[in-house]
DNA sequence: ATGTAACATATTGCATGCAATCCGGTCCTG
DNA sequence: CAGGACCGGATTGCATGCAATATGTTACAT
């Protein structure tokens, strides 16, 4: 009844980001069976799941760890995402936009312009532009048509702070927090915009720097010692 | 005794890569248990790995199917590895080329060289050039020092066909062969020559380029109909 | 003859049992 | 008092049992 060992993998990252689990500690399987009221044996699915996606980690002596992200390894995954994103941008703006794709992108841009219209956001302006981010980046991975590639990001993406839309909402000061996501959506705009034009290059290149952006966000989230930013990233 | 999962995983690889199953089949977990001798439990395990690579997918009614892989989807696969990788060479660029790791790319270019000197390439020649050149790109990852750029080529590359070594022994003609191998050496020493001069955008080119190289193989190769190139690929 | 429905079989997926192994505590010895 | 070895408990990992479900077949009705 409970179920499909992805269900449970959902119900540990939740627990893991939540930090029930603190980084470094084991994941015991009979507490978490337990816990989620299922027998082991779709736990160890579960787990080795997460292990695949880099969230745990397999114990020397047998069992599976919660692994322990440092900053830098953080801010590689965001650079790797870069790569990736600006590879799909290329693919679209050298493929040719289709008129379908190119009326999702705009319907996505004219959202994220309305969210961000107010001088001050709301909790549910925050939401709009968080969904609006999250499907224009997967319109763009969409219409890129390379499933090796979707891959390769998805397994990016499940790594907590180096989603695309991880750093939204923990930002301290609600002005400082505008002017950033302006200056994101403003990347939106020129983004399409590349794409319209078939310019591959300079897709490419705003889609880097579109993370690069995310990078120093995290960056100066983590600076300014924000409480229970994650659990599971340390500084060093 | 017989073990580890990871160790089964390693053998189901070898028996789709060998064609023991073809694409589309079931993967039944009881015939293999009895095959690898032990029980349905690390199979299972195993299998869920092998998903997780993208060799296997779940089927609806539950078990797991050997994955069918067309020549656009390898082709894909093949662009992503040359985006990652020039990720990595341009990073390396950036960072500048510690002395080790430049000696150790020179030894490897060394032992190309000699693998590629004589005219004809026997069995022996060919092996020491499949190692050197695993090895040169196994050196740029590490100098790159990105794990998560690492663990997303480590994903890449277990598909069949896409990693770097796939495509040397399978040629048809042996002067067409060391006409091939010879051009992708001369790469690697560009590759070289730009990341001792801290030429990124040079080397993360040159490393598109190198596995832009390894596509349009693929496509002579099936073009060419060899037979037993491998199961899995169909053409369309 | 064809489509459908019911049945028998086989297979998966989860729960549990059991042996091997690892960790922690305590006792002994130098 | 310190170090090490032995021992008890707990936990993992694999094997197997059992219920649920999908698959293929057959019989039947139209």
């Amino acid at each position: 009844m409970a179920g499909h060992p992805t269900r449970i993998a959902h119900a540990l990252r939740a627990r893991i980001f939540a930090g029930e689990h603190p980084p470094g500690s084991r994941l015991a399987e009979i507490p978490l069976a337990e816990a989620l009221g299922v027998s082991r044996t779709p736990i160890r699915l579960a787990l080795a799941q997460l292990e695949a996606e880099g969230l745990v980690q397999a114990s020397a002596g047998g069992g599976f760890l919660v692994r322990r992200f440092t900053l830098p390894e953080i801010e590689d995954a965001i650079a790797v995402r870069g790569q990736l994103e600006g590879m799909a941008a290329r693919l679209v703006a050298e493929q040719g936009l289709s008129p379908a794709t190119r009326q999702a992108m705009e319907a996505s841009l004219a959202a994220g312009d309305a969210a961000l219209e107010a001088p001050l956001l709301d909790a549910a302006a925050l939401a709009a532009y968080g969904d609006m981010n999250s499907r224009l980046h997967a319109i763009l991975l969409e219409a890129a048509g390379n499933d090796a590639l979707s891959r390769a990001l998805a397994a990016i993406t499940a790594l907590p702070f180096a989603a695309a839309s991880a750093l939204v909402p923990h930002e301290g000061s609600a002005a400082a927090r505008h002017a950033l996501l302006r200056h994101a959506h403003h990347q939106h705009h020129l983004l399409v915009e590349a794409l319209v034009a078939g310019q591959g290059s300079r897709a490419e290149g705003l889609m880097r720097e579109h993370a690069e952006n995310a990078r120093r966000n995290l960056r100066l989230i983590l600076a300014a010692g924000e409480p229970g930013v994650s659990p599971l990233v340390t500084q060093a």
